[in-house]
DNA sequence: ATTGACCTAGGTCTTACACCTAGGCTGTAG
DNA sequence: CTACAGCCTAGGTGTAAGACCTAGGTCAAT
């Protein structure tokens, strides 16, 4: 039976984590009567173990709290586990995708910006570095069609 | 000079964002004397579209708020700004590595687990998809060594 | 006068913890 | 016996970038 900080040493988490997953009744240890410590037995061990290895795979609390629930209720998890991982995954995959492409406007923006000048801030440009790549790269973004920014340019 | 819900529209984000970057002094717009309705101008304008460049090359709030900043004082943002891109650009790189590796975790599991029944969970398992992966996978992760494994089994 | 679309300020919710406060407990060394 | 280190408790705040909701005021057209 081991306190807070024992199984946070022994899992390498901090104790706090371990108090986190406790009020999120992700774990459910005993308390110590005396003065009400935490007391985690090998089954909070387990629970523990699977929740870390879980989070590796790429579950996040709440997914495990649901294979956790079915488990409770004596149904087996695997179809929801199969269920998730795929749904992660595709997740997984459009974050990569997008910081991809987050990438290759970094790397464009900087390597255009190599032979640019810094230069002073005006009332018409706030950083040139960056509006210089706004009009040469996502010119016409912002959703601002050629006729909106025609109403605009006409209200002022 | 557009409401709210007009520039919003114009740029292609909520109202809701409007509001959020005018509640961190991001866009000062001017306020109708009558109703108290946010006025934003040309000046307004321009600042959203430098944010909403900015933000599509990486940069977060704060570090709007930071570019911003130095633009008001008169002093050219251009090396804050080549600076911070950088450090976003290796936070990013390191976002993708780790991604990268989650998605490696997370399709070996499933392979693995293609040729794997489900299987109701019992005492000692919860999901055995997910406790066959962390043994086969991470042995000897969690930070465990085998002498404190002793202990602990010692221990009950 | 009503209706629909807009506006305001202020609050809560999301993720997975980290950090802090104020106070109580425990074991050991002097 | 006491001081001290190191542990524990509950509860609160903060993080990023908004989304959503509430309760009530405004505006234009019908």
């Amino acid at each position: 039976m081991k306190t807070v900080t024992e199984i946070a040493r022994r899992f390498n988490v901090s104790a706090d984590t371990i108090r986190h997953y406790t009020k999120l009744g992700l774990l459910s240890p005993e308390r110590d009567t005396n003065n009400g410590y935490r007391r985690y037995g090998v089954q909070q061990e387990r629970r523990l173990r699977f929740l870390l290895s879980a989070k590796r795979l790429g579950f996040n609390l709440k997914d495990v709290r649901e294979i956790l629930d079915m488990t409770m209720s004596g149904d087996t998890p695997c179809p929801l586990v199969r269920k998730l991982i795929d749904n992660r995954l595709e997740a997984v995959q459009e974050e990569m995708r997008d910081a991809h492409k987050l990438m290759a406007r970094m790397e464009s923006a900087t390597s255009g910006w190599r032979d640019l000048p810094d230069r002073a801030p005006s009332g018409e440009s706030i950083c040139h570095l960056i509006e210089t790549w706004d009009s040469a790269n996502s010119a016409g973004d912002h959703a601002i069609s050629s006729a909106d920014e025609k109403d605009a340019i006409e209200q002022e």
